[in-house]
DNA sequence: GCAAAAGTGTTGGGCCTACACCCATGC
DNA sequence: GCATGGGTGTAGGCCCAACACTTTTGC
C-alpha cells in the first residue's frame, strides 16, 4: 500500500505546474516521480500523503481530495503494490517554497509543456490528475485554492483560462462568479506589477459559500 | 487490501435498490454487508469486484467504477485493511436472480427505506455511493444501466424521479431526453400492464451517445 | 364508462452570449 | 504620451419551466 500525491500550484507567470520529486533510490532511481510513499501500519491514508509530502517537498497542501486507486498488479517492478492517488492544491504563496529531503534528491515545479518522463504509472495517474481538476473546476470552487488568500480579479480569469484551455469573456466571467455572492471585495488595490493599472483586491468567502450551498446554491462556470 | 461492490438494482415496483450479503463468518457473522473479499495477489482490482460479486451471489454486473477507497487504521476489527469499494449496476431483468454460495448465507435486495443494520463502516460506504449515483445521473447517462435494454419510457422518468426525489415534468423530461437523440424509439408497444394505455418501447443508443459525447455534446438533466 | 397511464405544444421570462470603449498606472 | 492591463453595460436570442387535455387500454 502506498499514497501518491499529485500536487498541483499556480503562478500568474507559468499557469498551471505539477510537483514532482526526483527519485532518489530504485527502482527508477535519478526520475522524476509524482511525490508519495508507503502507508505506515497506523496512520491514516490523508495522514500518510501529507507525511510524505512534508518529508519529500516541505510543502504543505490547502486542499486535498482523494484521486483514484491505482492497482494493476504489474504496475510496480518490485511486487504487488497498490497505490492510492490524491489530488491536492497549494496556494500561490506556497509555490515558491521547496525544500529536498530525505526521500528525494531534489522537488521542483513543471508547467505540463515542460514535463519529464515519469517513474512508473505515474504519467497514468497525472493524466487522471489533470481530467478531475479540468472537470471540477467548472462545479466547486477549488480555483480560489490555488490563489493567495486575496487576489485580483484578473488571477482567478487568467487560471480559468488556462485549465479550460479556451478564453474567456472577461465581462461574462466577472459578471457570473460575482453575481453568486461568495467574493468579497476589498478596500485594497493590488500592488502595481509595472504595467497597466492595478485592480481590487479579492478574498473567497467560504462561510457565505457553505451557507448558500446548504440552500441550494449551485456552483458552475 | 480488499474490495467492496454497492450493487444498484432498479425495478418499477421497488424503485432501486442495494444488493446485500448475510455475512456466514465471523466478524459480524450474521449481518448484512455489502459484498466483497479479499484481492488475490494477481489479480486487478476490478477482477477481484466481478470475482466476489459472482462467488456470493452469482449476479453479473452491467457497469462498474471505482467509487472511493477506505482506509481508515480502525475501520476493521481484525486489522488493517484498506477497502477500495465499487459501484455498480445491475439490468432490471437481472434484478431477481440471486443465488447464495460459499461466503454468505444469503443475498438480497433492499430498499433505501428497509435497510437492515451493516457490518464494518459499511454504511458509510453506502452513504457516499448514493450521493455518487444521485450526482451523476444528472451528468452521464448511465440510468439507462438500470434499465431494460428496452423500456417504456415511464421506466425511465420514475428511475428519474425517485432518485432526484422530487417530481419530475413529463412533457419537459421527454423533451429534453428526446432532444439529445440518445434514445431510439421502437416499433414495439409494452405490454400491458393491466391498467392504462401502454407506451412505445424506447433503446439507449449507445454509439450514437459516443459520438455525440466526441462532438463536444453534454449530457444533463 | 371508468380508472389508469401515455402522449403531446405553447408561451413568458430569465439567463447567457456577444461585443467595445474608457480609465488608471508606470515608464 | 504611450503601453499595458482593469473596469464596465446592453440587447437579442435561446433555453427552460410552467402548465392541461386527449387517447388508449383493461376491466
Amino acid at each position: 500500500m502506498t499514497v501518491d500525491a499529485v500536487v498541483f500550484g499556480y503562478s500568474r507567470m507559468d499557469g498551471v505546474s505539477l510537483l514532482l520529486i526526483k527519485r532518489k533510490y530504485d527502482p527508477f532511481k535519478g526520475s522524476w516521480a509524482i511525490p508519495g510513499g508507503f502507508v505506515l501500519d497506523d496512520e491514516s491514508l490523508e495522514d500518510a500523503v501529507e507525511r510524505e509530502l512534508q518529508e519529500e517537498t516541505g510543502l504543505r497542501i490547502n486542499y486535498l481530495e482523494q484521486l483514484y486507486t491505482f492497482g494493476k498488479p504489474e504496475r510496480d517492478p518490485r511486487s504487488r503494490i497498490v497505490s492510492v492517488a490524491y489530488f491536492g492544491l497549494v496556494k500561490s504563496t506556497q509555490f515558491q517554497k521547496l525544500r529536498a529531503t530525505t526521500d528525494a534528491e531534489e522537488a521542483a515545479w513543471f508547467t505540463f509543456k515542460k514535463l519529464p518522463k515519469l517513474a512508473f504509472d505515474h504519467k497514468k495517474i497525472l493524466n487522471v490528475s489533470i481530467e478531475r481538476l479540468r472537470g471540477k473546476i467548472t462545479y466547486q470552487p477549488i480555483g480560489f485554492e490555488l490563489l493567495d488568500k486575496k487576489f485580483p480579479f484578473s488571477d482567478l480569469e487568467h487560471l480559468y483560462g488556462s485549465l479550460l484551455g479556451r478564453p474567456i469573456d472577461r465581462r461574462n466571467f466577472k459578471k457570473k462568479v460575482m453575481s453568486m455572492g461568495i467574493l468579497d471585495e476589498l478596500d485594497e488595490k493590488a500592488k502595481s506589477t509595472g504595467a497597466g493599472r492595478p485592480g481590487s483586491l479579492f478574498q473567497f468567502n467560504k462561510a457565505t459559500y457553505d451557507r448558500l450551498l446548504k440552500n441550494g446554491m449551485h456552483f458552475e462556470i
